[in-house]
DNA sequence: CGTTTTTGACCAGCGC
DNA sequence: GCGCTGGTCAAAAACG
């Protein structure tokens, strides 16, 4: 640093600059020495160039009052410490030397400009990968929750078959049953599920011939354990393919391809695993024999929210209980896409949508629809999992602690939702406490939300978790809709719900992607402007 | 002209 | 068996 004095020509007096960095004025002795830093120029810009200064030889006040008569303009701010006896010559070698330094300073200066953009362009580079890498993770999440799932699924089956081959003939009875109507359901969504990472395993396997001898219906009729052998455990698609023809020798029970694609349409044919099994579980058996819903609730004046995939309407019918036609709509992306969507409002608010997901796609997703698709496959997964109850489970009053650790009163039956539903609700709660739905809203302080909507404000999750794990299990009033399922919640049940929830990763990854995808899509309309209501929906949530 | 939407008809499940 | 309901089909219309 250079010990600068300066002087303002006006009032020959020493003018002090004040510049909050780098530039601080310090006494010594008689002189006021000011330090500088060239480097904080930049910072203070506001600073404005030092007034034409003189230099004065440093033959300040001694003291006795003698000055040193002499003062040179040199138009320079700088004054070097080296002061001679000869002026002139002094000063003219000291503003050469000043000119020196001050080009050197000058490209000091130039350097670190270009340090600094190039650091900065760095920077830039470094955000750009850890977005990459922060997107990658969070598939990578969903990717390892659905198998995770899949080995708990593995590890249900095999449970079972040990409790088979344990129990005694009765218990075995009872549970080849279980079995046989889980695997059939869960065989089906499965499939549907894998769709997309083992799509080429599963075409491959539909190709087969779907009329081979079905090992563990068979064990069934027979009272015998079913046998799954050992290769069918090690991976999901044996399983599934053993399924599939497992199914496909009960009766030929759709041996089209769609039957095996995940959708389970509303005629679901009935089958018996047993040709002595009675009415009342048949009637049970076949209601049970349904797909696991998805439906997310959101504000939007649009007639479908968008989820990034291709659909093509082919019904519409007015819904009983409901002025708004409901409409239903099918995967396009794919010829023979078994996904399926319905479209409803809310009776109660005709701005909420409902959009209700059914079915696993068969084919790659754009990256704006797989954040949907692996919610309604997550949350399929999730119910058709061996928490789902079977109905023997339903009339087991003893599995319900262990298949249902939410408190009792969280939900009941919904006679008018006979699949197992996830309703995903990301509206606001109403201002007023009119809406019964508002008593089942609760927030959902613990879920672990990738970094992309960290941001992701007050999200009211009415999550009717599992409602065949819930509902059915519980006072099973008939005719109850939706909104009324879930009676108030105290805190500490809200609490206890929060917790069981969200100690489902399958639960949480739905959630999570259901919402991400809802704000992806805000996002985007808030771009376009094509879906005000819904954008406000979740501003108004914050 | 190909694709999408509309809309009435049809079918199956279910309750009475 | 009959009627109600939800879901799907398919021909016609609309649209780009």
């Amino acid at each position: 640093m250079h010990d600068i004095i300066v002087m303002d020509p006006s009032t020959d007096r020493r003018v002090s600059h004040s510049c909050d960095d780098g530039h601080r004025s310090i006494s010594h002795g008689n002189r006021i020495i000011t330090e500088m830093d060239f480097f904080a120029d930049a910072n203070c810009p506001k600073q404005k160039p030092p007034p034409a200064a003189i230099v004065k030889t440093e033959a300040m006040d001694d003291g006795v009052g003698r000055q040193n008569e002499e003062d040179i303009n040199t138009s320079l701010n700088l004054l070097t410490g080296s002061i001679g006896r000869d002026n002139k010559s002094i000063v003219e070698d000291g503003a050469s030397q000043n000119k020196e330094a001050y080009n050197q300073r000058k490209k000091e200066l130039e350097l670190l400009h270009a340090k600094i953009n190039h650091m900065n362009a760095e920077n830039q580079r470094l955000k750009g990968i850890l977005n990459q890498v922060n997107n990658n993770h969070y598939f990578l999440q969903m990717h390892l929750v659905a198998l995770m799932q899949r080995l708990q699924n593995q590890n249900t089956i095999t449970v079972k078959n040990e409790e088979v081959i344990h129990g005694t003939l009765e218990e075995k009875q009872h549970v080849g049953s279980i079995i046989a109507r889980h695997f059939l359901d869960l065989g089906k969504a499965e499939i549907g599920e894998i769709g997309e990472g083992c799509s080429q395993s599963v075409s491959e396997e539909r190709s087969r011939d779907c009329s081979i001898s079905p090992n563990i219906v068979e064990s069934m009729e027979n009272n015998k354990p079913p046998v799954v052998s050992s290769s069918s455990i090690s991976g999901v698609v044996p399983v599934l393919d053993h399924l599939k023809r497992s199914a496909g020798g009960i009766k030929n029970y759709e041996t089209s391809e769609e039957a095996f694609h995940g959708w389970v349409p509303n005629k679901v044919p009935k089958f018996n695993t047993s040709r002595d099994v009675d009415d009342e579980q048949k009637a049970v058996t076949s209601s049970m024999i349904r797909k696991a819903r998805v439906s997310v609730r959101a504000r939007s004046e649009a007639s479908t929210i968008s989820d990034g995939c291709q659909w093509r309407k082919y019904g519409q019918k007015l819904a009983k209980g409901n002025p708004c036609p409901r409409s239903y709509y099918r995967c396009t992306m794919s010829s023979g896409c078994p996904v399926r969507k319905q479209v409803q409002r809310c009776a109660e608010d005709q701005a909420v949508l409902v959009t209700t997901y059914e079915g696993c796609h068969d084919h790659p997703l754009p990256p704006a629809a797989m954040a949907m698709a692996s919610t309604t496959s997550a949350a399929a997964s999730m119910l058709l999992s061996g928490s789902m109850p079977s109905p023997d489970e339903l009339m087991n009053a003893n599995l319900l602690a262990k298949t249902f650790p939410c408190p009792p009163g969280f939900a009941t039956l919904s006679a008018s939702a006979p699949f197992p539903t996830v309703t995903l609700d990301v509206t606001p709660p109403p201002a007023s406490n009119s809406s019964q739905r508002l008593q089942g809203h609760f927030l959902l302080p613990s879920l672990n939300f990738p970094n992309n909507f960290t941001s992701t404000p007050h999200v009211s999750a009415q999550a009717l978790y599992n409602q065949s794990k819930v509902s059915g299990l519980l006072s099973p009033h008939k005719g109850m809709e939706l909104p009324q399922i879930i009676p108030p919640l105290a805190d500490s049940t809200v609490s206890a719900a929060t917790a069981a929830i969200t100690s489902d990763p399958n639960f949480t990854a739905a959630l999570v992607a259901a919402i991400s995808s809802i704000i992806g899509n805000i996002q985007a309309n808030s771009n376009s402007n094509s879906s005000p209501t819904l954008r406000n929906s979740i501003d108004n949530s914050t």
